[in-house]
DNA sequence: GTACGTTTCAATCGTACGTTTGACAAAAAA
DNA sequence: TTTTTTGTCAAACGTACGATTGAAACGTAC
């Protein structure tokens, strides 16, 4: 069908123009991009915010997925490191920086701007993706760190997802040192070899003063 | 002056408003929110633009000002721990978001939103603003960590301000987990208390495969 | 009190936005 | 063939935006 073609093209597009300006990005630059009309948006996607949810959702459900399977894959595998689970949460957000045929790098960075986008209908949508990804993480790690409460590790997973979207957001945001040898944020390889290293320690460091440690026991009430 | 209130006005509706639905906040609703004209905006602060830069820097040389005095001060004292330096850049932080007669939480959540945002002018002003902290930083935890490469000390810093920003973005973000005791952002304290502990041991990670370490001898070349 | 620079105000400018419409073609179904 | 569905298209809709204007009100110095 030449419809899909066109749909696919929106995607694109939009999925293009969301990494180079943000959301904000207006459905005519979208449609002049993708070579197709302007009111083709509003009847495939219903809305600019369909458009936008279905951008996020064609890439996150895949990685969602792979992130869980490769978990799994560790877990069976005997494999109980706390690296080993960081590499199932990174690396398939890796994979798919690096595949030029998925969304690549650009995907990332709208990824990353969803996260800290106020907009609600984007909260929500990102909200539900991550939901069972970020309970099935906490769990496993949880399991590998018994001495550290939950609620303190849905803090550190999400100091980690914080690392991570910063980081994927752009080269504008780190390109700000000129003394230094700025990092390429470039490439997404290069940041999460940085990133899982530093993420483990700071999983394994000693609690905060007055969050109080879990003994294996005391994990009923 | 009668002009000082309106200025003043204009600041805090704008930082309100920058923090509850972002910078794509309309003239009309922040000049409404201060009881002032529409025209006030572009008469003392020239453009929405230069309102944007205004309400960042209200805040930011103050907190950039007192990082740095208190970086020193701890640099005096002799005391030269990771931990000390971490507290000398985030503390400071803390404090403003604690202070309600200052932007409190409120600037802070306007601060991590505009670390992500794509526009470019408040991309330029945040850089303007942190380049010599960061700076200053890198050099402080050199010092302290030796053998930590100065490039990927940058790297590791910019987790850190990754993990800031996003946990300060918003409650939105994180509140999404229903099994697990969702963590409380609106409480700055709580995160940064969390945050400086899980920061400082990432710093002293082992190094990634691929980063040779710096050994004292080899620092000049 | 008059003159002058500063600040406020209502009104309006032009532009860009997301969305909708109705005509039209092409394919599918009857 | 007729009917219906599906997709595309140019044009326009109403709204909201940032910015500007010129006149009015203010404070201040002479």
């Amino acid at each position: 069908m030449a419809t899909d073609r066109t749909k696919e093209a929106i995607l694109q597009a939009a999925e293009e123009l969301f990494a180079e300006v943000g959301f904000s990005a207006s459905m005519r630059n979208i449609t002049a991009r993708a070579g197709v009309n302007l009111a083709a948006v509003n009847y495939h996607y219903g809305s600019k915010d369909g458009l936008i949810r279905a951008v996020l959702a064609r890439r996150l459900q895949p990685l969602n997925r792979m992130r869980l399977e490769q978990l799994a894959a560790t877990e069976a595998g005997g494999n109980t490191s706390v690296e080993s689970i960081l590499d199932a949460f990174i690396a398939p957000a890796l994979e798919l920086s690096t595949d030029e045929e998925q969304g690549g790098a650009r995907f990332v960075r709208v990824l990353a701007r969803s996260y800290t986008d106020p907009t609600e209908s984007i909260q929500a949508c990102v909200q539900e993706q991550y939901a069972e990804v970020l309970e099935r993480f906490t769990t496993a790690v949880r399991q590998v760190l018994p001495d550290v409460p939950a609620e303190e590790l849905v803090w550190r997973l999400h100091f980690l997802q914080g690392s991570l979207s910063y980081t994927m957001a752009g080269p504008d945001a780190m390109s700000l040192i000129a003394t230094c040898p700025s990092p390429d944020v470039s490439v997404p390889e290069e940041a999460a070899r940085r990133l899982v290293p530093f993420i483990a320690a700071g999983l394994r460091a000693p609690l905060p003063k007055g969050v109080a440690a879990r003994t294996p026991a005391s994990s009923g009430a």
